[in-house]
DNA sequence: GTAGTGATTTTCT
DNA sequence: GAAAATCACTACA
C-alpha cells in the first residue's frame, strides 16, 4: 500500500515516559535540512537513557554544561562528542528537568544519498551507512552546533512516513560499563541496518 | 566469518 | 590523568 502523507512530529510526542516513545520512534524519519540538501533516513535501532538513577545515563552524576540539554523537555536534540572523533544524536525525552533521552545509533537512507554517499567510506553497503550512532551524525554531517536544537520548530525533526517496523526487538544496551542489565534497546527486528544483532 | 587494537580529544575526577 | 553511549582496519580461520 503506498503510504498516505508524512506528519511531522509534534511536542505531545516526545514529553512522555522514553520507553514509550522508543518503541513509537522505531519506523519513523528523522529529517534533516541541511545547507547541502535534505537529508532523511528511517530510524531502525535506539537504545533509552533514564534520569539520574540510570549508571549510564550522562545526567547520573547531575547536571553539568555537557548534559544540560537533557535536562530540557522533550523534543530537544542531545548532540555530545565522544572518543575524540565521533558525534552521537539523542532525542531528549519526558518533562523538564528530568534527564532522558533516546541515542539513535541506527537508520536506513532515505533522502539525500548523494550527500551521504561522500562523507562514508567507499567500500560500505548503503544499508550500513547508517548502522551505528557515530556513522548516523558523520553522513548527517552533524556537529555541536546542532546541539540543542529544537525538532518542533527547526530545520532537524522527525516524521512518520507510515514505514512502522514488522517487529520489534528488545534487548541490553551496546557500549556501556554500567547498567548493562537494563532492557533499554530497541531495533526493528528484520531491519539491515541495526548496528548489531 | 570473528577478534583485537589504534585513533584522538573532551570531560570530569 | 583516565575514561568515554565508537569505528575501521588488520590479522587470522
Amino acid at each position: 500500500m503506498p503510504s498516505p502523507k508524512p506528519k511531522k512530529m509534534h511536542r505531545s510526542f516526545y514529553t512522555r515516559p522514553t520507553l514509550e516513545v522508543a518503541e513509537d520512534i522505531i519506523g519513523m524519519s528523522l529529517v534533516y535540512k541541511s545547507p547541502q540538501g535534505k537529508l532523511s533516513a528511517r530510524i531502525v535501532e535506539v537504545e533509552a537513557y533514564i534520569g539520574e538513577n540510570d549508571p549510564a545515563c550522562h545526567a547520573a552524576r547531575g547536571k553539568t554544561k555537557r548534559n544540560e540539554v537533557m535536562f530540557h523537555k522533550g523534543g530537544y536534540a542531545y548532540i555530545y562528542f565522544i572518543y575524540g572523533m565521533y558525534y552521537c544524536l539523542n532525542v531528549v525525552t519526558e518533562k523538564a528537568d528530568f534527564p532522558a533521552a533516546l541515542l539513535i545509533r541506527g537508520a536506513e537512507t532515505q533522502e539525500g544519498i548523494e550527500i551521504m554517499q561522500k562523507r562514508i567510506p567507499a567500500k560500505q553497503p548503503q544499508s550500513r551507512w547508517l548502522a551505528g550512532p557515530g556513522k548516523l551524525c558523520r553522513a548527517f554531517n552533524l556537529k555541536r552546533e546542532q546541539n540543542g536544537l529544537d525538532l518542533t520548530n527547526t530545520e532537524l525533526y522527525l516524521e512518520n512516513r507510515n514505514e512502522p517496523p514488522e517487529k520489534i526487538t528488545v534487548t541490553t544496551r551496546i557500549g556501556i560499563s554500567k547498567g548493562r542489565s537494563l532492557l533499554y534497546r530497541f531495533y526493528d527486528t528484520h531491519s539491515p541496518a541495526v548496528s548489531r544483532k
